[in-house]
DNA sequence: TTTTAGCACTTAACTTAATGGAGTGCTAAC
DNA sequence: GTTAGCACTCCATTAAGTTAAGTGCTAAAA
């Protein structure tokens, strides 16, 4: 376990800051200027060697001035930074873009990825409260004409997940209807996870004393379930990525750019944060491609709807402080929201 | 009017074919080893000093190879070029992808966007048949419980639009009924088109003989029957651009992104083409930041459903010949797909 | 009149060399 | 423990030189 001295950490704190800010590696003349105590550039210089001993700054040559290591940010992160209060007028943006009317969860949950990337100029990563908890609570079937049949399930949580299928003959309401009673029956309230474990097993073969070829429907009803049993992680600020890459190249460019598109990936990679804001910096993160970036996450916590999640990808070189208030404030203000918005379902 | 001798016009094709394939500017020697003809390179100088003259190939510098100018590919596309059998291989991928079951025409009609780019690596867009024709055919409100409604549209042309709303205080289907009856008796059948004009005017005071408080309704109804008239682009491929893209700076790049990002943009970029497949190089595209790319669109055409688009962006440098074969291939086969799938709606 | 060989010339791209600036570590004195 | 001084290192930038590919032009050949 390390610890620094006062002056250290002073120092420390100073690269940290003037790195983030300014890109460049930082001497001991630029900080003997800007420290609150009146030591030479040789006393920093001693300070800064110690540091480097400890592999919390390195050099980027043998001559040059000195940037954070990835231990030196985690220090940092861990031990000096303050999370900075949120600026006022992020507050306001935030309070004010996530205040309009919404008819979905998810359309709350994705524009939440891009108030906040757009407050961070980073990009974002919002997960919908677990639906783990979800159950089914309703089931329709509405008959459209010319061979389309829509379906529609809505679960306790009020989210609301459809599909249009083209059918051989057309249906009425009447020639449904069993069909709809039948899980209004033997389905109605349980989670979605056992349902979906259902039709597998029993269903089919229940599902068969109603109709006498199960199959095409058994495909819709399994097709819209998944939909809405599905955790979609959404995107913000994608094109951010520009800004802060450190890349060149464009393959490398594209690859990273692929990682974000395909959301089913990007589980892995941000994982089940805890309750508090985690931060990973560079390869601490378990996707190589993200080795020379930061990931900050945090959950939301929605009462007995569960938990989500939000997520910021930056530079390394990221201001912490702010950055870790301002995921601070977010995860607040979401979580409010979602719960007034909840209360529209709940008795 | 330029005319071209048999000998410029094959050492035009060979510059246009050597640059597309290698990069390169391409000199008279390396021309004079491939040329069918026995002559000198000084020949073959002469020649091109000839049609740097008439402005269909130009230098990068002063002693350089030549490489075709937007006048040189212009000349290429419009007397030279053949269009290329499309590839049997390539057939099969674009009728095996657009083999499979679709719930709706813009499920194909993104798809294609996908495989056309990529069968091509380029980056590609696709319009639906025009909705101009599309008439409604049916309007449903679905109380789903928990002050949810959702309203479903249906046209003509069997397209299905839908949205959820939450609204203040529960409705039964019978309290909706009398709205889904005067939609019934006084909507139906009539172009979208008209239906969306006569919701500035008529529609708000006879709903209100109907309803108390239209309002809520009249936001519903727009809401969805906006979405059912709009036309978006799929873009498929947006990655590719990193391919084929001669920008290095990350800010040109975003900004092109950007572009084909907001599919708004696309239609004033796309424009309306004509029947048969056009090509457009360089600087005659509408918009500065593809003055250095190519853009290829054509219709399809759907008989009484209208036509739709599809285009293709890429390098200036791009395998024209076999590109405008593909596009032709796709062409027929996206409108048999289409007819075929529209043949469900038509009596 | 067209084609060709020959040659002087141009330019980009690459390599090498020179220079200046920012920063370091170390030593010896404070 | 701190500091001044200094030799040293490395990057970045500029300058100069070299090579390879290609051109235009001229004068002779076909």
């Amino acid at each position: 376990m390390i610890t620094l001295t006062e002056r250290q950490s002073l120092i420390l704190k100073a690269i940290v800051r003037d790195y983030t800010e300014g890109g460049n590696p930082v001497g001991s003349k630029s900080l003997v200027q800007e420290l609150p105590m009146k030591v030479s550039s040789a006393t920093i210089r001693n300070e800064m060697a110690r540091l480097e001993d400890l592999g919390l700054i390195v050099k980027t040559h043998l001559s040059s001035g000195r940037i954070p290591s990835i231990k030196g940010y985690r220090y940092y992160v861990d031990h000096i930074l303050k999370p900075e209060k949120v600026d006022s007028k992020d507050l306001k943006v935030i309070q004010h873009s996530l205040g309009g009317e919404f008819h979905k969860i998810d359309e709350i949950v994705a524009q939440s990825a891009d108030i906040l990337s757009q407050l961070t100029s980073y990009t974002t990563f919002t997960l919908r409260p677990e639906l783990k908890d979800s159950r089914l609570s309703g089931f329709r079937l509405v008959p459209l004409g010319n061979h389309q049949v829509m379906a529609i399930l809505v679960t306790n949580n009020g989210d609301v997940e459809n599909q249009t299928f083209t059918i051989p003959n057309d249906l009425t309401g009447d020639e449904l209807e069993p069909v709809v009673r039948f899980i209004d029956d033997q389905l109605i309230g349980l989670p979605l996870q056992d349902v979906l474990a259902k039709l597998q097993h029993e269903i089919p073969f229940q599902l068969a004393h109603y109709l006498q070829d199960p199959d095409g429907f058994l495909d819709i009803f399994g097709s819209v379930l998944s939909k809405a049993a599905s955790e979609r992680f959404y995107v913000g600020g994608k094109l951010n990525m520009f800004n802060y890459t450190t890349k060149s190249d464009p393959k490398e460019m594209q690859s990273l750019y692929s990682l974000l598109d395909q959301t089913d990936n990007l589980a892995s990679v941000i994982g089940s944060p805890g309750q508090h804001i985690q931060v990973r910096i560079g390869n601490e993160i378990t996707n190589d491609l993200l080795k020379d970036y930061s990931l900050i996450t945090a959950t939301y916590d929605v009462d007995q709807h569960g938990q989500g999640i939000i997520a910021l990808l930056g530079p390394t070189a990221m201001p912490y402080s702010r950055m870790i208030g301002l995921m601070g404030a977010f995860q607040r203000e979401l979580a409010r929201k979602l719960l007034d918005y909840y209360r529209y379902f709940d008795e």
